[in-house]
RNA sequence: GCUCGUAUAGUGUAGUGGCCCAUCAUAAAGGACUCUCAUUCCUUUGACCCGGGUUCAAAUCCCGGUACGAGCACCA
């Protein structure tokens, strides 16, 4: 029937035509030709299900374990932007419940909030320290005790594996009640050491994901002997949660509606939701994003990159060739480059690779138009020029901007630093002054409108420079480029664009650090 | 091993059954403009993992395969 009327419809326009068609449909039902519009492609964040403006709760959980890197700067982002889109919160919480394997550092409680607030262009609406929490996340588990729904094991984790992978219970999980209340106890006032028990959920040991069977939600850490970093709980507190009781229980307690994180906790998603069936609770909504490497990086992770700095590999966290947001942004990475480099990956769970080269076009459009021109000379090679030649020279500060002003440079001396790979082209025009010939060390005046298609060189006179070098920082060792660079009064942390070699930023009047081409 | 997830140009990304001989960005190549190897602009090259199925119609739905990734921690 279908597919009789369009055999029908198709030899209709294939006779006469595809307007004739359109004629029809003009006539018989408008509202067709109307949907034939072309959809608009989808720019910016996809569609958050279930959002309602200023109804949505969003957070974003690191463990201050060290600084913010790159990778972080996507959950920042992308839970930030979403949470501005809906004019809802963005919570930044601190997940330092681990005093052992992933210590805090207790520097990156200061600083993960400026470099939240610098990513972001607006300060989290709430900060959360799960390490303040614990009272509650007490109160949670032993309700989880008392409501049956959770049990205290004392097997080893490696006779646990077993139960798990034989999909058999184990012996602690039938104790009454009451004794999973008095071996609470025991765990909390130090007769339990760590390792001898933990909290399970109860979700059922038959689950098929073997990842969800009976869950470990709290256990015993030595805080004794490595006492929590943060002075106000150092030794107070012998049971910690795991991450994913924790986090359950404060997205709970923080009334969080939308979850987007890395694809690799999806089976935390699952975990939790089975815990929140028990307690009664939803679920928020959750999203998820794949791994994301960069081709010139690899992978990093912060204890590493922790390792490494405590071995004296790197200067700190700032050092130019870590992966770090400080790192970034001391490079002259600007925040809204960063944003859009994240926005524009979106929310998809493929493993991603990406070269830097699609953040620094962000960056360069957003620096450019703003970046004065100047002129730095790599290996200077000093000539003096002959000839009958002007005794200033202006050009620029931007030549797409004259409302920045103009720079002059006196070469009443004669004497004008080139880079020394110039010094042997034997013509060259000298930027916005005149033709030259060269013969050694001199060169001759030729004429000062373009006499020929001479290649064009940057250079410095004398009279208006100083040394100075460029910092390049490559994967492993970072580069210092000395040279001659033009008189200026720009302040540090000044975005340049340097003549003929690329972006840098100033860290002070005569360093540059090379940001990108 | 068990479980889960993903597969569109070199790299990212749009696309949720007919607007798709597939979008946009970036990269590459060429060109215009320009007294920077900058910026801007134009052009070109270039992709639906494979095999079945459903349907009048599949990048889109289903099944199988392959590849890659993740979880199965008393880490986050």
């Amino acid at each position: 029937m279908i597919s009789k009327a369009v055999i029908e419809a198709n030899n209709l326009a294939g006779n006469k035509g595809l307007d004739h068609l359109r004629e029809i449909l003009q006539n018989e039902a408008p509202h067709l030709l109307e949907e034939r519009q072309k959809k608009e492609r989808r720019v910016g964040l996809p569609e958050l299900s279930n959002a309602e403006k200023g109804k949505v709760v969003l957070r974003f959980a690191p463990n201050p374990n060290g600084p913010l890197s790159f990778g972080h700067a996507r959950g920042i982002v992308i839970n930030g932007s979403y949470a501005k889109k809906f004019e809802g919160e963005l919570i930044l919480r601190f997940d330092d419940t681990d005093t052992s394997v992933k210590p805090p550092l207790l520097e990156a409680y200061q600083q993960i909030p400026k470099e939240a607030e610098w990513l972001l262009g607006f300060p989290p609406h709430r900060i959360v320290i799960a390490s303040d929490r614990m009272e509650h996340y007490y109160e949670y588990a032993q309700k989880m005790l008392s409501d049956g729904f959770g049990y205290v094991c004392t097997c080893s984790a490696e006779s646990f594996r077993e139960f798990r992978v034989a999909k058999s219970e184990c012996p602690c999980r039938i104790q009454e009640m009451s004794t999973n209340i008095d071996m609470w106890q025991k765990m909390l006032d130090g007769t339990f050491k760590p390792g001898d028990a933990v909290v399970r959920v109860k979700t059922g040991m038959e689950l098929k994901n073997p990842a969800l069977r009976d869950w470990p939600a709290l256990r015993i850490q030595d805080t004794e002997t490595n006492p929590h970093p943060r002075e106000e709980i150092g030794s107070k507190y012998r049971v910690w949660p795991l991450l994913d009781f924790q986090s359950a229980v404060e997205d709970h307690l923080q009334g969080v509606t939308h979850i987007i994180r890395g694809k690799d906790l999806m089976d935390s998603t699952r975990k939790q939701t089975l815990l929140y069936q028990h307690f009664g609770w939803n679920y928020p909504e959750t999203m998820y994003w794949g791994r994301v490497k960069v081709h010139e990086w690899g992978g990093f992770s912060t204890s590493q990159m922790r390792r490494d700095i405590e071995a004296g590999l790197f200067e700190g966290w700032d050092d130019p060739r870590l992966p770090t947001i400080s790192a970034l942004k001391g490079r002259g990475i600007t925040s809204e480059a960063l944003r859009q480099f994240w926005i524009e990956l979106g929310v998809t769970q493929k493993d991603i690779s990406v070269p830097l080269a699609t953040l620094y076009s962000h960056n360069t459009k957003q620096i450019d138009d703003d970046a004065p021109r100047i002129s730095f000379v790599r290996n200077p090679f000093k000539i003096e020029i002959t000839g009958e030649h002007e005794n200033s020279v202006t050009t620029s500060v931007h030549p797409n901007h004259d409302s920045m002003g103009i720079r002059t440079f006196d070469v009443s001396n004669n004497s004008i630093f080139i880079e020394k790979e110039d010094s042997d082209k034997p013509k060259l025009r000298l930027k916005e002054f005149a033709d030259f010939d060269m013969d050694g060390n001199s060169a001759k005046f030729i004429s000062k409108a373009r006499s020929d298609k001479r290649p064009i060189v940057h250079w410095i006179s004398e009279s208006d420079c100083h040394k100075a070098k460029l910092i390049y920082p490559n994967n492993e060792e970072i580069l210092t480029i000395d040279g001659v660079l033009e008189n200026h009064e720009y302040e540090s942390g000044t975005m340049v664009q340097v003549e003929r070699i690329g972006y840098g930023i100033l860290i002070d009047s005569s360093t540059i650090m090379f940001t990108h081409d």
